[in-house]
Formats: structure tokens, C-alpha cells, sequence
DNA sequence: AAGTCTTTAGGTATTTATACCTAATTTCCG
DNA sequence: CGGAAATTAGGTATAAATACCTAAAGACTT
């Protein structure tokens, strides 16, 4: 059989330790490297070929999503299984629509992943039993739902979230107040948000901040 | 320097190995043993004795709550570190009522796992930083910031987080809107913050709503 | 090359929020 | 009972936010 190589990406030490300890007790895997967030992933790729990436969703800088569009652009080849908590449950979508073929929870056991490696490896999907279950309604639930909220949206969400005022956000990001508004109105648009107080609610619970 | 013995009590089979991982590196640590649950970890402790218990909180069977009181009761020289996703922080005040004498969050790095479980052992407490920003620090540091917020008060916070003006939660209270005015205002000094976005993320990180 | 999206920004008007005052009841605790 | 805190509310001002508009430059896609 050949040997399937692997790059971990998560940035909990602990859990990339631990993962790794495990895989290497799969005869047929190789880990190649651990990656702490999807810029380290990428910069990674540029120098390494993985058949498969073990990824997290929620990691600092570059998120598992994005990480896995960026990926699957660049080299499609290489395939993506994510390894999620039972809360991160609502960004199936988002990772089925980025290129992923393969869910686990992050509490899943040594013969579950290396059927998720083979299967994913030779061209088949795999999602664990639990996710299958758990996620069925909220898939269905969750696409109309599916809000995108842009880069510098995200600057100035963050902004408004520590207390400052449009032109204070403006004199932060050199912008003029004007466009600060405009962000705002769009996010509201977005979110269904009716003020600024609202919006934080929305974005906390969503995860956008 | 003497050998800390510890016993990592966790339900994840990956989180388990990589702590044990992170663990064998700090020379003056030795790892007796590994538990998923509370009842593996008492029946342990009938056998072998520990110096630190590093115990995750959410654990099928007994959880790490029970566990702590059962283990505090029967061994009070073994401390209790819990080792908690962000996601469980509300189970703060159980924790420390139970007689855990850390708390670090699962994402925590080899050197504050390390002055964790010095300081522990030595008869002091242990939290991550994450863990005094985003509780309420009565039980922290001695630091008395205690923030009461009342009743009424509480209300219009709720009443702010959907998304409601002053007038319409005047409106919804049966209030003059100056009332209103006059509730958040207070919100305002007490909790220290700027605005309405920046009183309800204070309000969420803080468990008031 | 055309079209879409993002980001930028201005005009104008209105509504809301916030600051800094004061002060009357009520409620609760020692 | 007495005093502190909570709840209520008004006056006056200013600051800020939000609602509608429009529109241009740049990035990205097909």
C-alpha cells in the first residue's frame, strides 16, 4: 500500500501533538508537517505535497474555510478533511462548499480516521456517524442563512465591538467617517441587525468576531 | 527538584496523547496515568497516588465537576487543574466551589502549562489569562472589580442585545424613555463601557445576558 | 472586455444616543 | 427607624448614528 502523507493544521498544540502520535501509529501514514493556521498551512504547500490535510476550522489569521478554498484552488489534488468540536457543527456547509471530503469530530477514535484517510484518499467522502446525525436538519437550516461578511467589514465589526465610534473607527482604518457608515449600513443589510448593539449580538453568536 | 506525578482525566483519546506529549517535556513531570472519565480516574486514585490531576470538565459518565468534589473529599492533598474548552468557561464558579485550584484553557501552550502546575503544587492557584478577562473576578487574584448589575437593569440590557431603541424599550417596560436613558447610563459606569456595541460585549463575555 | 463586487466617499435629513444636571418615590437591609 | 441603593423621571445640549441617495476607482471573474 502506499504511503499517504499528511499536514496537520490546528492551532492547539496539544490536540496537533496528540494527533500526531496517533496517525503514526497508522501503519500507511505519514505525518509531513503541523501547521498552527492556514497561512502557515499555505506557506507549508508551497514547499511540501500532501495527499491529505487534517484541518481544523477555527484557528487565528487564516481560518479553516478560507484555508480550504485557498487550498483546493491552488492545488486540488491535495484533499481536505475537517476535524471540528461538536459546536463548529454549523460550518458544514461552508466547508462542503470550500472542498472538503471528509468530517470528523475532533473526539474521534484511531479507526475512524484512518477509514476517513483511505476513504478520502481514494476518492470517496466520509463523515463521521455523529455528524450525520447532528447536522442533517441544521444543513438544510443553515443555507439561507449563509451570510458573507468581508474583510474590511470584519475590521470595522471589531472596531465597533471595542467601544469606538464611527469617526474614531475612521481615524483608525485612515478612512472617512463616510465609508466607516457605509460598512456599517451594508452590515446591517447583511445581518438583518437593526443597530449597532444588535449587530454585536449577532456577529458573538454567529462566530464573525 | 521533585517529581510532580499527574493524572490527565479527558474523554478525547487525541487530547489525551498530546498532553501526554507536552507533559514529558517538562523535566520535573512524570505522567501516572490517564483517565476518560471520573470514574476511571477514582478507581485509579484507589491504586496510585497523584500530586496533579489535570481534569477536562465535559466527560461522558462522571463529569469532571463530580469528580473534583469526590476527589477533593477522599484525597485533598491531590490538586485539581481543569483543562476547559472556551465554550465551558460558565462552568467556572462550580469548578472552584469543587476545589480545582487552576484553570487553563485546552489551547494552552507548554509554558503556562508548566506554571500551572508549579504554581499548584506549590499551594498557589493558576488562570490563564483568557479565564480572569472573561469571568467575573471575585474568585480571582483577590482583584474586587465585582460588578452588580440590577434587576431592572438587566432587563434593559436584554432589551438593547434584540435590537430595541430607548423609546421602544420604554415602550415595552412601560417607562419614560428617560428611564431608559437613566438604566444605561448606570450600565455605562458600572461596567466601563463606551457604548451600547461595547456594553453588550461586555455583557456577553461576562455572562450578564 | 464586460460585468460584478468591494471599497471608497459625499450630500442631506432625521432620529437616537449620550452627557451632565437634579430629584422624587420606593425598596431593602441593618 | 434610618440610610443606602434602586427605580423612577425631567431639563438641556451636544454628539452620534442611521436612512435614503449617488458614484467612482480598483480587484476579481468569466
Amino acid at each position: 500500500m502506499e504511503i499517504i502523507g499528511i499536514i496537520i493544521a490546528d492551532d492547539h498544540l496539544i490536540f496537533r501533538k496528540g494527533l500526531r502520535i496517533v496517525l503514526n501509529e497508522i501503519p500507511f501514514v505519514k505525518v509531513i508537517a503541523e501547521a498552527s493556521d492556514g497561512n502557515e498551512l499555505l506557506s507549508i504547500l508551497r514547499k511540501n505535497t500532501a495527499d491529505i490535510v487534517l484541518m481544523d476550522i477555527n484557528m487565528p489569521g487564516m481560518n479553516g474555510i478560507e484555508a480550504t478554498q485557498k487550498l483546493k484552488d491552488k492545488y486540488p489534488d491535495t484533499e481536505v478533511i475537517a476535524l471540528t468540536m461538536h459546536e463548529e457543527i454549523g460550518y458544514f456547509n461552508k466547508m462542503i462548499e470550500a472542498g472538503a471530503k471528509g468530517f470528523l469530530l475532533k473526539k474521534t477514535t484511531k479507526e475512524q480516521l484512518e477509514s476517513a484517510i483511505k476513504a478520502v484518499f481514494y476518492g470517496e467522502t466520509f463523515f463521521s456517524e455523529e455528524f450525520v446525525l447532528s447536522t442533517k436538519p441544521k444543513y438544510v437550516a443553515q443555507k439561507n442563512t449563509n451570510i458573507e461578511i468581508s474583510e474590511r467589514e470584519k475590521d470595522v465589526l471589531k472596531l465597533i465591538a471595542k467601544g469606538y465610534s464611527n469617526q474614531e473607527i475612521a481615524d483608525k482604518l485612515f478612512l472617512s467617517k463616510r465609508t466607516v457608515d457605509g460598512h456599517k449600513a451594508r452590515l446591517f443589510e447583511k445581518t438583518g441587525a437593526k443597530n449597532a448593539p444588535n449587530l454585536i449580538m449577532f456577529a458573538l453568536k454567529n462566530g464573525l468576531i
